[in-house]
DNA sequence: CGATTTGGTTTAAACGTGTAAATCGACCCT
DNA sequence: AGGGTCGATTTACACGTTTAAACCAAATCG
């Protein structure tokens, strides 16, 4: 009742305000913009009938004078796995703490064209800039158009954060050498993909001479085991299998299940990431913690401080990792 | 090198695009819409500059004109349960078929205050609507000035789609009766929340008389169970536990594997939702199904229907629920 | 053959805001 | 008292589009 009705329905604009209030548009900018440009009992009386009336600015208009949105985007390759959840939560957080809103996308899982089209549709609607796990190894530079902060991996000419993935692979193995391991079998990440070819390097270098790697299968990002994983680890020729990452060690815990197979009696699972659900008794899974939060938030210091200065010099954030004791081992 | 340049490296408008092709911006402006209304030859041309310009039209502008942004927003209440996620890929999907990109949030469980926000924000980000699963039973009237579908639950003067949780229920009840269960517990959730309660008003009514409810706590939504719930776990003085949906089993599932309890040769658990992993041989749980990917998307189809047809009636669309026999019975 | 239609194109006025520059008073100083 | 300062406010233009209305030639018609 008290607000709006007074000019026929029509949603307030800052002119509305301004008449009602007996004062120029332009000072109404200046109060709602929080300059202090403008008398203490103006601004308030301002204020006032601005929220009397309802009034919000509008965003295409603003955007379209200051050439800024106050939206990052978030773009994610799947909502599906708990991992990056994680990661656009904490950067959903951080984002509105600078005063952004954010925008998840799901770029879904084949790569290159969808993660193109995905910045492109950022871009096209306005975003300020973009946070990105990315799959494909360059993002397309179609249209380099949107500043971007890589997470989980480095590229060239652009600002990253991301895990020590290597040290996470070397402190696997050096685990498993300590727990007296000698035969292992590896689930391993699609190797074009920085982080899992990272986490596998670590992980062999570090074995060398000490861990036998009986079989190594990759197995791609979809939610299932291909078959020659599932042989592999019906096979029962290793004491350990390590695992990418706690999504795969999850499929590997279930393969097992269904074979048998007892966890860790016969035979122990490690993973990499420490997703929420790890620490579950059902799954309480050994692992490497990667500081997820972490690598939101400070993926969107990064952007933040990108957008403020355009040509600061390219940063990157690399973030350490720990061995998490569980009962898989 | 083709492309920009030619402004000295400014963003090219369509002022730049006009001029570039000797013709007024208006004709740019109708090409570039797909109105028919220039001639083949012009419109090829138009087309060519623009393309060798790498113009794209600026959305701000253009939704400042029209009123339109053509994104829609997407409020869940979390993203960590693997529920959500499912359902906001759907709404993702769908909005893009209908040319609208997605604006998912993540408006935290602490309901009543941060749904408000949620959608304030996305009111003042301009968004065309919403669709919504909401936890709190009103969506803070503040501010209705944004076309919403609710999902997951019927409200007053809002179109929404849900499945049919009651009857979810009586299939669960049914189901245990055929199996012989007599005395059972319930896991349910948060009784402020329409389907959980409709879910155990629809099993108990249907238990009545033929099942024993021998205890019923209530789990709220965080990922952990109360010690209430662990401790009736423990009790073991049930031969089956009904949960009020698939997390919520998931979590029951760990405690009794904690508790050394087997399933389902010592305790049944039966869950609700069907999510992805629950046909996972890990956890393997039967369940009642609702259709989460339709959920989502006659949710879009709904919005974008009233979006053009603001005065178009209200709708409910309600879908029905399966149920799904696996191992944890 | 002049008047009317028609299709293609342009002109020009919005949309709602931010902000530099101009304006306006009130006040101070010599 | 008159010029100068300074702070508060307004004027007025720009941002990049869309789109109704005007325009204009060429084709059509009585």
């Amino acid at each position: 009742m008290m607000a709006a009705e007074k000019s026929g329905g029509r949603i307030p604009t800052i002119k509305d305000v301004a008449k009602a209030a007996g004062v120029s548009q332009a000072t109404v900018s200046y109060v709602l913009n929080n300059l202090n440009k403008v008398s203490p009992e103006v601004d308030a009386h301002v204020r006032r009938v601005a929220h009397e009336l309802g009034y919000s600015r509008n965003r295409a208009a603003r955007a379209l004078k200051t050439g800024r949105n106050n939206v990052i985007g978030c773009i994610m390759p799947s909502l599906l796995s708990p991992v990056f959840p994680e990661i656009a939560q904490a950067v959903q957080q951080r984002a509105e703490e600078h005063g952004f809103a954010t925008f998840v996308i799901d770029s879904g899982l084949q790569t290159a064209a969808r993660e193109a089209e995905a910045i492109r549709v950022l871009a096209d609607h306005g975003v300020d800039g973009a946070i990105a796990v990315l799959g494909s190894p360059r993002p397309a530079s179609d249209r380099p158009t949107l500043p971007l902060v890589v997470v989980d991996q480095p590229m060239d000419g652009m600002d990253a954060v991301y895990a020590d993935h290597r040290e996470g692979g070397r402190l696997l193995a050096e685990y498993a050498v300590g727990l007296g391991h000698r035969r292992v079998g590896l689930l391993s990440g699609l190797q074009g993909l920085y982080s899992s070819r990272e986490r596998r390097e670590g992980f062999v270098e570090a074995a060398r001479g000490r861990l036998d790697i009986a079989w190594n299968v990759e197995v791609p990002l979809v939610p299932s085991l291909p078959q020659e994983a599932v042989d592999a680890l019906r096979r029962g020729d290793v004491s350990l299998v390590v695992c990418v990452n706690d999504l795969i060690a999850m499929l590997a815990l279930s393969a097992l299940r269904q074979a048998r197979v007892r966890v860790p009696e016969d035979v122990s699972v490690m993973g990499f990431d420490d997703m929420q659900w790890s620490s579950w008794p059902l799954l309480n899974l050994t692992t490497v913690r990667q500081p997820l939060g972490r690598l939101g938030r400070d993926a969107v210091d990064l952007l933040v401080r990108r957008l403020d200065a355009p040509d600061a010099e390219i940063t990157n954030i690399i973030l350490p990792v720990s061995l998490i004791e569980r009962g898989s081992t």
